[in-house]
DNA sequence: CTGGGGAGGGGGCCC
DNA sequence: TGGGCCCCCTCCCCA
């Protein structure tokens, strides 16, 4: 059993398991556990693809196809699922304004505030108030309990994820929290703490009598009024002026510190303590509860722990509002008995540095899940995270899992150990619970399919501890008909779970539904993770190991699994050493046809990945990848009165010359903002081309002339034709600008005891540049 | 920093 | 429909 939930036991807080939370507790993850784990990642719909919309916002343009807005007519009230979503699924990350301490207003509207930690310390505020530069995500409404919670927040690096921590049913709203981790950060309590202490903080308020005045109250109050005045977005214009309510308020900023406005200052909590749990801490006033009625009392805006705008929607939209007794208002006084150190249940081992090996592949942790679930762990991290070296299952033993799980999952589940199907139901999953679909375990399968699948398939089945769904067809007993293939040693009393089918059809992806779609009378298969399409159902499957993390194809000599036979043939030779591919100009052999053709292009000369900034040409993308380093830097050349800068000198003195907006000159032509916003485009595609390189490293060699000048002019021309729109006038004085720049250039950078060769020492000029600014 | 090779992953096409 | 083959891309390592 994880001592944090026995910790969160004794803090007295709620267990009560829903239906669907799958025996397993992910709410306790770390965040390094749910990057590690978490299997399907569910992207953003590019908001520039979406061109059929142009009523949308950015915001809503890009939510995932899976995914629904659940609107009010016009007015986005939350997020739904439009399909059955596995738990461990990722969404994001979260999309927004991002604003540091010196760029932070202090009258900002902190409702859709998310705070980004690094190294310890606020790095940066982002936000998604602003629907054109932030991300669907700002539509997830907060959970209100943690029954009702199946999202929860998670910063990986310095992004913001949303991991579904249970089964999404279709037309299920979306329901966020902070994981743990995020939470201590933001100095926020944990959804079920802020529940525990909103109860026991009513309950005190019933026998002990209220005083007047407490934080609770004016909080009701704030909310009944702001819910009487106003059934609308938190955003929308009438509820902007009603800031203050802070309960409307999501995501707000919560400093510890009344009176800092700083995102810097020491705004999250010191290291919680860690041992024994702490008696709770009576719900009396404390510094925070002041905090709160200060805040109030300023009028400063937010003050809250939870991200909630369940008060900004109309009552009959959010079900939190209907079914729970814990309303938000509620939540600011759980919050005023927190401290950083009354958090007894954040122990050391629910830190990120508990984490699995990094071998361990995605649904290896499902498995474990899995397995955890059947010998009775209640909680995955527990079994994950167990150093005992006991891999096989058995409901004395329990899970054990190390890091040497990639290779000993050969022994990953003993069947004697699961003996029927009525041990089965033992571990069974909620048969409401639609996990079952897409992580097909013991308990998600039918019980006769699950007995047919112990009793008939457990011989042929591959140790495919690891793999995911056993929709994912690829059989891995195909392998032993293969002499490069695994095979069956050590593993005949070895099933795995996710190969079990369902009277003889597989379950998993394929039972979700794919949208079909035709062209040219060729039907089209596209994922629905990711949505890319197919031509053929079977790449549409092969692919959608992709998502899964199926890999069923395994090295039998050295444990590593693939996704396609192919690839495991192909890695079979790196044990073989056979190398049947041989060049037939200098005989030398390799293992692969890609190898080869690449080693080929030495012979031919071939050069195919070509620098755009300079002449530096290579064989392989990933020297242009590791030479275009070179370039990215500083610009060197900036301009002194606009943020605009450019590679090279050349380029800002055709920008200084009458197309700086911010410019105090007065050109003889002076372009209008959309001639200025066109020039000034052109020069950079001009800055970023080889011909610019060229005239300053002509200019530097004191070779300019005016045919020279015209022709790369010309040069430049061609590159960014179909950007000037046919300005001819406009052309030439871009043109001549450039002549009398490069011949400023000229003049300002002539080194002739050094002339600066064209070919590729330019690199080097470049980084001359760069080093002497 | 560049260049060469090894290896793995994703996907298309064909049988 | 699933498997096999092939190609391209990418990453990593090392000289």
């Amino acid at each position: 059993m994880l001592t944090s939930e026995g910790s969160l036991q004794s803090s007295g807080v709620i267990t009560a398991v829903m239906p669907d939370t799958q025996d397993v507790d992910m709410t306790s993850w770390s965040e390094a556990e749910f990057e590690e784990k978490c299997t399907y990642i569910v992207k953003d719909q590019s908001p520039d693809e979406d061109s059929e919309s142009p009523g949308k916002t950015r915001a809503v343009r890009s939510l995932p196809r899976n995914l629904a807005l659940k609107r009010c007519p016009d007015t986005v009230l939350g997020v739904t699922s439009k399909e059955l979503i596995p738990m461990g699924t990722r969404f994001g990350p979260l999309v927004g304004e991002s604003y540091t301490n010196e760029t932070l207003l202090k009258d900002a509207n902190r409702k859709y505030f998310w705070r980004v930690f690094s190294g310890g310390h606020l790095h940066h505020i982002l936000d998604g108030l602003n629907e054109e530069r932030s991300n669907w995500m700002r539509y997830v409404n907060p959970a209100c309990s943690a029954e009702q919670q199946n999202l929860v927040a998670c910063q990986s690096g310095l992004e913001i994820y949303f991991y579904t921590i249970r089964p999404l049913q279709p037309g299920q709203e979306l329901l966020v929290w902070y994981c743990p981790e995020f939470a201590r950060r933001c100095n926020y309590p944990p959804l079920r703490q802020l529940v525990t202490e909103s109860m026991s903080n009513q309950a005190q308020d019933k026998t002990t009598g209220k005083r007047g005045h407490s934080v609770s109250e004016i909080l009701r109050k704030e909310t009944s009024k702001s819910l009487a005045s106003s059934s609308r977005r938190p955003d929308s214009p009438l509820s902007q002026t009603s800031i203050p309510m802070f309960p409307l308020c999501p995501r707000v900023v919560y400093p510890l510190q009344p009176h800092s406005e700083s995102i810097h200052g020491p705004s999250y909590a010191p290291v919680p303590y860690c041992g024994p749990p702490a008696p709770k801490r009576p719900a009396v006033s404390s510094p925070v509860t002041s905090h709160l009625h200060f805040t109030l009392k300023h009028n400063q805006g937010p003050i809250t722990a939870k991200p909630y705008q369940e008060s900004s929607l109309p009552d009959h939209v959010h079900p939190g509002l209907r079914h729970t007794p814990y309303l938000l208002p509620h939540y600011p006084l759980g919050l005023s008995t927190i401290l950083p150190h009354s958090y007894p249940f954040y122990g050391d081992r629910l830190k990120p540095h508990m984490t699995l090996s990094s071998q361990l592949l995605p649904f290896d942790s499902y498995a474990h899940f899995l397995h955890a679930s059947a010998s009775g762990h209640k909680d995955l991290t527990a079994a994950l995270t167990n150093t005992k070296q006991d891999l096989i299952l058995s409901p004395t033993s329990g899970h054990k899992g190390n890091k040497d799980l990639m290779s000993r999952r050969t022994n990953y589940l003993r069947i004697p150990n699961i003996t029927s199907s009525g041990d089965l139901r033992d571990f069974k999953h909620s048969p409401t619970s639609s996990v079952c679909e897409d992580f097909p375990s013991p308990s998600t399968s039918t019980d006769s399919s699950m007995a047919t699948s112990l009793r008939g398939t457990l011989p042929s089945l591959a140790p495919r501890g690891g793999s995911p769904p056993e929709g994912m067809a690829a059989s891995s007993d195909c392998l032993p008909s293969k002499p490069i293939s695994a095979t069956q040693s050590n593993t005949e009393d070895v099933m795995d779970l996710r190969k079990t089918k369902r009277g003889g059809q597989t379950i998993g992806y394929k039972t979700l539904s794919y949208p079909l779609t035709r062209q040219n009378g060729k039907i089209r298969y596209e994922c629905n993770i990711c949505g890319k399409i197919f031509g053929q159902l079977s790449n549409l499957k092969v692919h959608l190991r992709v998502h899964s993390g199926e890999r069923p194809f395994r090295c039998q000599t050295c444990s590593k699994d693939f996704t396609q036979l192919a690839h495991l043939q192909k890695h079979y030779l790196v044990h073989t050493g056979e190398k049947p591919h041989e060049c037939k100009v200098c005989h030398k052999r390799f293992s692969s046809t890609s190898n080869l053709k690449t080693h080929q292009r030495l012979h031919s000369g071939e050069r195919p990945y070509q620098c755009k900034l300079c002449p530096a040409r290579f064989t392989q993308f990933v020297h242009l990848k590791l030479h275009k380093r070179l370039h990215t830097g500083e610009r060197p050349h900036r301009c002194p009165r606009c943020p605009r800068a450019y590679l090279h000198y050349c380029s800002l003195q055709v920008h200084l010359q009458g197309f700086c907006p911010l410019s105090q000159s007065s050109p003889s032509h002076k372009p209008s903002p959309e001639e200025l916003n066109r020039v000034n485009a052109d020069i950079e595609r001009f800055d970023m081309s080889e011909a610019a390189e060229r005239l300053e490293a002509m200019a530097a060699e004191a070779k300019l002339d005016k045919g020279n000048v015209i022709g790369l002019i010309k040069e430049m021309e061609a590159q960014t034709s179909g950007h000037q729109d046919g300005a001819e006038g406009e052309n030439m004085f871009l043109k001549l600008s450039i002549y009398k720049s490069a011949k400023e250039s000229s003049a300002l950078q002539l080194h002739p005891s050094s002339p600066l060769p064209l070919r590729p020492a330019s690199i080097k000029l470049e980084l001359g540049c760069i080093s002497e600014s």
